[in-house]
Parts: structure tokens; C-alpha cells; sequence
RNA sequence: GCCCAAGUGGCGGAACAGGUAGACGCACAGGACUUAAAAUCCUGCGGGCUUUAAAACCCGUGCCGGUUCAAGUCCGGCCUUGGGCACCA
């Protein structure tokens, strides 16, 4: 068969009769199937988005037949500095290099035969689609969610942009490799950590991964805890946040960052001035990541000239700098208990510090005896005073109420999350639709005005000095204020390339609407989205960043779900055939054009569901995919093996039915390999019988269509059926699946001697004899004592002897 | 350092809920068909041991212990690999 022409044939059919096309509305259920739209990067699409496209495609195909009305959409994600380096290293225009590589994935993706409903495509690049994110971004600024701050930001210097720590991870710059320094930067943010708990609760509102929930709640990062006020010996104090309240009578020190306020405060009195100022002129050149490193030396600076006082005894102890402490994270303070604390342990060491002893249990000579350690155990408290002889337990809520009472303490959770950095300079992002008046201060655009399209101009290269390249663009920065009609300057940064695919599952719940993002009756209609699959990177920004949003609109009344995603799954990667993520240095890369050309779309579809377990990494083999090849060859061959009847062949019945049971349930619980499993087994009986009716061949083509669509519809249409992707999926009998007679295991000491062939539910009294009966068992059981006997229903037999 | 996964034949992987470990496929070997090759079909395929052959037997799911009539699966303690976060106070 030549599966190029039948590949043709039906992915022309689909588009023609634009079966896959979604209607909001009608009387079927609404099912809504989601995959991460991908960034259209110049290398084309990658073997590993085969697979998760062709699960979900699976997935949809299969609901589609069971009678549900399947949106299964499909977009670009094209904004971001990836397809600005490549636009700039291959000197076109971001807009141009966007619009071919989108028309190359499309086209891979038809020969794929996905079933995506194409007449809801867009792309974030869209100026349709980009009007309605600067919106929504004016709806955060008014309601007070937008903000701009001047913060120490991880930097960039060869990308010339700040990334925020999520994209700084390590270190280095996420995108060149890079290292980042740090640098004073206006941005725009968004109050996220406002979410933080909103988010956190939300989770119950979902049916995620467990896996995913836990990395959101990781990044998240809630604590609770206490928030201690200290007082500065002369004056001025300052709050730190402690989980170990317990710990506060050991207190021997205070550690403040080098970048926060309060040392800038505290700077006339110190007494030490030029190493104070040096240590924090070298902090400024490190990122957070080289500073918060662990295995470095624990470099400080005592404070001289000013001393805290611990609020609890009135003890007073020194300050230190240090750069562990971090000045836009908790209250930029931490308080020190060397006896308990390892980092406080080795602190102290260093700089030869008291330490005092406040939890029994064990020495703190060597190391600190730490929370982790203490807690749970029953160890009682020393050297503090009124609190002696409690337990760490009861000691926690009684030095918290005390401080509570004093009016010095709060109770308070603390979160990791901090807020979203906004700003990009960059060409290549949705412009922030914001306008500077030297009168009014910043300005949102009137909403009518929206877009606010990126210019049309050839200079798009990064600019030296960390400005946008569209500050270069006179004509477009310069503008009138909205509010007083004078002389105005608009904000050159963009947004970030988050911001794009934080909703773009609402748009395609109405794709098309000019009036609205989308309208809260097509919101309505599918509700929310039931099924997202994307990777396992996401889980933690792109997922968060799209609840928040989502939350937010929530709020403000526009959307009609707090939570608009309910199923999240995350696939494993395709490897190259050596086990090492696919790259072109590596020369480990497999197109998956090649491999439609050589073997068929059908072919790789089966191959990528079958290559392992979905969610974990697998490596890439073509001697595996050849075997799939030769599966749907012998699909195909049993052509020759039809005869004249019209119905079921009855020794087939009950194969039949275990495999549409099984191939309904996998696909639905990402069991992709062992449905494919299930369907050779099927076809390997009907290869083994004598002869198969159509009606046996049209099952099988049928459970095999979600995964190989184009072969499964041709030969369908040979035997003179109507095409699959209309018909309905097949049922099946429990009863049917259920074998009358079946063979258990025999053990005598739990070791396997025989087996036996009994009747399904066959009587214990029955079974046991003919166990003890049996040959091998018999030789393991003579002359010894038979203490009892186990019968497990249908299962096994267990025969303890002595 | 913390959190999350995962370790099963030569390979990818099966094993629902503690109940016959290795489904399905790949690779390999032998055979059939063929002038030959390809394709296809048949047989074998964890290791050991024994045997003319078969059966039987012993070992075996990263390592060490434990619970149980019975452990890949549960518990305790390690080791290794992958991923995430990170002096988080």
C-alpha cells in the first residue's frame, strides 16, 4: 500500500469536510483537549512534540467517537528573545521569520494528521490576539496589580535584557548560557505574591499530577512562621522572620543583607564605614544564585558601632552583614542561633561567635543540632529562661504568644514567590501599552486605541546600553498624554514571552471575537480546559503564571472559573538513540519529516505511543519503529483473510472484547504503549484464525484510527463503511472479558511447584484438591505435614508444609 | 542541603489492588520459502545446573535488613541516575 497517496488522501478529506472543526454549541458534552501550542523555532518540529500531540490527538479522536464535542486547537507561541536571536542571526525580520517557521510546523503537523480544529488558529503574534493581552494588562494596572519598582534584577550582559529568576536559574542566562550579574532596574511587575495562598488553595480545585501540584506548591514555598521586631541599641529596629521561634533565647547575632534598606539607614552610625561599603560594593557584583551557593565560605562584615537587642531577654549581640541574606526576600534580616542553625554554625565558627545552647538532645560542640533533628522527638528547651522543660512542641506556641502579647511579634506566613517581572527590552514582545507624561506620571492607553502595534522598522538588534530597541524609534516613543494631551514618551519595554500563553486557552474557547478576549458564554460553553499536557519544565512558570492570570481575571469578573484548567499531565521526553537529550551538537537529532517520508505518518504516530511509558524520558530507536512498520503491514495483509460472513467470528468474541476495554481504558489514562500492545495482540489472533469477517477487521481498524488514523480509514472505506472519524466507538460486554476457565499458580512455601486449570470461581474445596493433587506439588508435599492451605480466589494456591 | 521521580533480560518496556516476574516489541540465533536477496513464516531467546531429550532443581526486579503463607509491589536503612529548588531564615 502506498501510504503517501492514502496519508494525502485523508488529511485532504479531514480539511475538506472540516470534520475537526468544534462547535460552541449543540447537545453533545464538551470536551476540551489541550496541548502546549509550541514556539515555531527554525528547526521545525521535534520528534518529541509527535508525541504528545499524537496522545492527545489519540485522546481527542477517541472522545470525538464516543460522542463528545472535542475542541482540540492548535496556535503559535511565537513571541519571546528566541525568535529574535533567530531572526537576528539570520538577518529577516522577527515578523517574517515567524510567518515562515509557523508555515513550516503547520505543514509538518498536517502530514502528521493531527486533528487539530485549524479555524481557531492564531498566533501570539497576532496584532488580534496581542490587542488582548495589552488589555488585560491594562485591567492588572487598574486594578493595582501592576506596578513599577526599581529592583536589583538579574542582568543579562549579552542578551542586553533582565530575566527574571525563574529564566536567571543557575546563574546563567537561560536563553545564551551566559552569566547573569546583578543591576538596578526600572520594571514593571506584577503583585503575584498578592496569589500566593490563592494559588497555593486553588490547587484543590484541580485534578493535576500529583507531581505538578507538589512543584507548584515547592515554588510557591509558603512558611509560617514568626515576624520578630528587633530594637537597635540608640534607636530604629528592624523585623526578622523566623520558623524556630523556639530557638530565640540562642540568639548571638543578626545577620541584614548588604542590598537592603536598612543598612543604608544604619550607614551614619556605623562606625567601620569603608568595609561596610566595600562589602556591599562586592555583593552588588554577584548574583543571587553565586551568593546563596552553599558549599562557598560564609564571607560577612560586623556591623561596628551598632548593636541589637534580642526582644525576648533584652541580650544585647552584634550585627553582621552577610550576603546570604537577601534583600528583596523575607525582611531582609535573619536572626542567628549558631547552636541551631548550621549556616548559623559555621558563621559563628568563622567569625568566632557566642553560641548558646537552647534545645536539649544532643552536643552542639561539633555541628548544630537542627530543627529537622529536634523536632517530633520530645526535646525539651534550656537556658531560656521560663520556657526550661518544655518541649520544642509546647514551647512554640508559648514563646509566640508571649512576643504576640509584647506587641513585638506577628504571626505570619511567608511565601518563596515573589512577584512577576514584567519588563523585557526587547523588540520581539508585546509593547507595553503604558505612556510617560513628565505631568501625569505613567498612563494607561485608552482601551480603544489598542493595539498598540510593534512598529514596522528594519532595527530590531539589542541596543548596548540595556534600553529596548524600540527606544531608537523617535516616531513611535514620542505620543501625546491620554490625560492632558501634552508631550508624552511611551514605554519601550515588552512583556515578557509568558505573557502570550497565560490565556491563550481561553482565546481558543472563541478564537475569532473582535469585541471580547472571548466571550463569557463560549467560556461558559466549554468551561475549562479538561485536559492540558505539556512538559514537565512547565509545571512550575508557565502553569503558575497562567493560574495566576487566570485567578486574576477571575476576580475582576471576566472569566467564569477561579481555576480553568482541571487535568494537567506532563509527557517524558524523546531522547537520541544514545539516552542524551536531542541536539544538533550532539548529532543525535531525528526529523520526524524523514521519517514520514521513509516509514509514514502512520508508522512514527504508533511507534512514538508505543517507544515506552509516556511520562517518562525514552530513547529514540529506528529499529523499534521498523517493527512498527511491520505491525501495520500485517494490519494490512489481513485484507487476504476476509470471508463472506457478516457478523462477529465467535471465537473471537472475547479477545474482542478485552481490547476494546483495554485500548478505551489506556487511552484515556496515558497507557499509550500497552494499548498498542493490546491491538498486535489482537491482530497476531487475527492472523492465527482461520478467517475474519469485516465486521471482526472494522473493530480493529477502529481501535487503531485514534493512533494510526490515515491506513485504518483507507482499508475501513474498502470494505464499504462509512469513515471512522464519523462513526462510534466501539463498546464492550464486561462479561465478555471474563474467561470461564483459567490456569493459577500452585506454590508450596511460596515457591511455584505446578499450576492448575480451574473454573472461573470455582469452589475453594475443589480447587484445593485438585492442587493438592497435582504432580510436582504432590513430590514438594509427601510425608510432610500440610499446616494449611491458601486458596486466593481465581489467583494462586499456597500449600504451607512443615 | 532540601523536594520529586526512577533503578526489572542484550535493548525499549509489561505486571490492575501483595498472588504464576519478563506481556508486547526490538535485537540476536537456527530453520522454511527463494537461483539469490528482500519480504514473509516457523522455532528458540534472564542466568545457572543437569540431560540424548524433556521434566525437575537453584539463583534472579540497584544494595542490606524486615513484615507476610506469599514482596518488583509494603516498611526501615543505604547506593546510583534523572529532574526541580536552593544559605528560604
Amino acid at each position: 500500500m502506498d501510504f503517501k497517496n492514502i496519508e494525502k488522501k485523508w488529511q485532504d478529506f479531514w480539511d475538506n469536510t472540516k470534520v475537526f472543526e468544534a462547535k460552541t454549541n449543540g447537545d453533545k458534552k464538551p470536551y476540551y483537549i489541550l496541548v502546549e501550542f509550541p514556539y515555531p523555532s527554525g528547526s521545525g518540529l521535534h520528534v518529541g512534540h509527535v508525541r504528545s500531540y499524537t496522545a492527545q490527538d489519540a485522546l481527542a479522536r477517541m472522545k470525538r467517537m464516543q460522542g463528545y464535542n472535542v475542541l482540540y486547537p492548535m496556535g503559535w507561541d511565537a513571541f519571546g528573545s528566541p525568535a529574535e536571536q533567530y531572526a537576528i542571526k539570520n538577518h529577516i525580520h522577527p515578523k517574517d521569520a515567524v510567518k515562515e517557521n509557523i508555515k513550516t510546523f503547520k505543514g509538518q503537523m498536517k502530514s502528521l494528521g493531527f486533528s487539530f480544529d485549524w479555524s481557531r488558529e492564531f498566533s501570539t503574534t497576532d496584532p488580534e490576539y496581542y490587542k488582548w493581552t495589552q488589555w488585560q494588562f491594562l485591567q492588572f494596572y487598574k486594578h493595582n496589580m501592576a506596578y513599577k519598582a526599581t529592583i536589583p534584577v538579574n542582568w543579562c550582559p549579552t542578551c542586553k535584557s533582565v530575566l527574571s529568576n525563574e529564566d536567571a536559574a543557575g546563574g546563567v542566562c537561560e536563553r545564551c548560557g551566559d552569566s547573569v550579574v546583578q543591576k538596578e532596574k526600572s520594571q514593571w511587575m506584577l503583585k503575584m505574591s498578592e496569589y500566593a495562598e490563592d494559588l497555593l488553595t486553588g490547587l484543590d480545585d484541580t485534578n493535576f499530577a500529583e507531581r505538578v501540584k507538589l512543584g507548584q506548591i515547592n515554588w510557591i514555598g509558603k512558611s509560617t512562621g514568626v515576624e520578630l521586631d528587633v530594637d537597635i541599641v540608640g534607636g530604629g529596629k528592624f523585623s526578622v522572620f523566623t520558623t524556630c521561634i523556639e530557638t530565640v533565647y540562642g540568639i548571638t547575632f543578626f545577620v541584614i543583607a548588604p542590598d537592603g534598606k536598612l543598612i543604608k539607614e544604619l550607614m551614619p552610625r556605623v562606625e567601620n564605614k569603608e568595609e561596610v561599603e566595600n562589602y556591599i560594593k562586592e555583593t552588588a557584583k554577584k548574583s543571587n544564585m553565586d551568593r546563596t551557593e552553599l558549599n562557598k565560605g560564609k564571607t560577612g562584615v560586623k556591623i561596628k558601632g551598632i548593636k541589637a537587642i534580642n526582644p525576648i531577654n533584652g541580650k544585647e549581640v552584634p550585627i553582621f552583614l552577610g550576603d546570604f541574606v537577601l534583600g528583596d526576600y523575607g525582611t531582609g534580616a535573619v536572626m542567628a542561633v549558631p547552636t541551631h542553625d548550621q549556616r548559623d554554625f559555621e558563621y559563628a565558627t568563622e567569625h568566632n561567635l557566642e553560641m548558646i545552647q537552647v534545645i536539649d538532645g544532643a552536643s552542639v560542640e561539633e555541628k548544630a543540632f537542627e530543627k529537622h533533628d529536634y523536632l517530633g522527638k520530645g526535646c525539651k528547651l534550656m537556658n531560656s529562661a521560663e520556657f526550661d522543660g518544655l518541649t520544642v512542641e509546647e514551647a512554640k506556641p508559648a514563646i509566640t504568644k508571649k512576643l504576640v502579647d509584647l506587641g513585638i511579634a506577628r504571626e505570619v506566613n511567608n511565601y518563596k514567590m515573589r512577584d512577576w517581572i514584567f519588563s523585557r527590552q526587547r523588540f520581539w514582545g508585546e509593547p507595553i501599552p503604558m505612556i510617560y507624561c513628565e505631568k501625569c506620571g505613567w498612563v494607561p492607553m485608552d482601551e480603544k486605541d489598542l493595539p498598540l502595534l510593534l512598529p514596522d522598522v528594519a532595527e530590531y538588534e539589542p541596543t548596548d546600553n540595556g534600553e529596548s530597541p524600540l527606544a531608537k524609534i523617535t516616531d513611535w516613543v514620542n505620543t501625546t498624554c491620554p490625560k492632558c494631551h501634552g508631550a508624552a514618551k511611551r514605554e519601550t519595554d515588552t512583556m515578557p514571552n509568558w505573557a502570550g500563553s497565560s490565556w491563550y486557552f481561553l482565546r481558543f474557547m472563541d478564537a475569532c471575537n473582535d469585541k471580547e478576549f472571548a466571550s463569557m458564554d463560549a467560556m461558559k460553553y466549554w468551561n475549562r480546559v479538561d485536559w492540558y499536557n505539556g512538559g514537565m519544565e512547565h509545571t512550575a512558570r508557565h502553569l503558575l503564571y497562567a493560574r495566576f492570570w487566570v485567578q486574576f481575571l477571575y476576580n475582576i469578573g471576566l472569566v467564569p472559573n477561579k481555576e480553568m484548567i482541571w487535568t494537567r499531565v506532563s509527557h517524558g521526553m524523546v531522547l537520541g538513540s544514545n539516552n542524551e537529550k536531542m541536539s544538533k551538537s550532539k548529532g543525535n537529532v531525528i526529523n520526524p519529516d524523514d521519517i514520514v517520508n521513509e516509514y509514514g505518518a502512520d508508522t512514527l504516530r504508533i511507534y512514538e505511543m508505543f517507544m515506552g511509558d509516556y511520562t517518562s524520558d525514552a530513547p529514540w530507536s529506528t529499529d523499534s519503529l521498523k517493527g512498527c512498520k511491520r505491525f501495520l503491514d500485517k494490519v494490512v495483509r489481513l485484507q487476504s483473510k476476509l470471508n463472506d460472513s457478516d457478523e462477529f467470528t465467535s471465537s473471537l468474541e472475547s479477545i474482542q472484547h478485552k481490547t476494546i476495554k483495554k485500548v478505551t481504558n489506556d487511552l484515556q489514562t496515558m497507557a499509550y504503549n500497552t494499548a498498542v500492545s493490546a491491538l498486535m495482540i489482537l491482530t497476531n489472533a487475527y492472523e492465527d484464525a482461520q478467517s475474519i469477517s469485516k465486521k471482526d477487521y472494522e473493530l480493529l481498524l477502529t481501535l487503531l484510527n485514534p493512533i494510526a488514523p490515515h491506513v485504518t480509514e483507507e482499508l475501513n472505506e474498502q470494505l464499504g463503511f462509512k469513515p471512522i472519524c464519523e462513526s462510534t466507538w466501539p463498546e464492550y460486554d464486561e462479561a465478555k472479558t471474563i474467561d470461564k476457565e483459567i490456569t493459577i499458580g500452585v506454590q508450596v512455601n511460596g515457591k511455584l511447584r505446578g499450576s492448575i486449570n480451574i473454573e472461573l470461581d470455582e469452589a475453594e474445596d475443589s480447587v484445593k484438591e485438585k492442587a493438592l493433587a497435582e504432580e510436582n506439588v504432590k513430590k514438594h508435599t509427601e510425608g510432610l505435614q500440610i499446616i494449611k492451605v491458601i486458596v486466593v480466589k481465581n489467583k494462586i494456591v499456597n500449600i504451607v508444609v512443615k
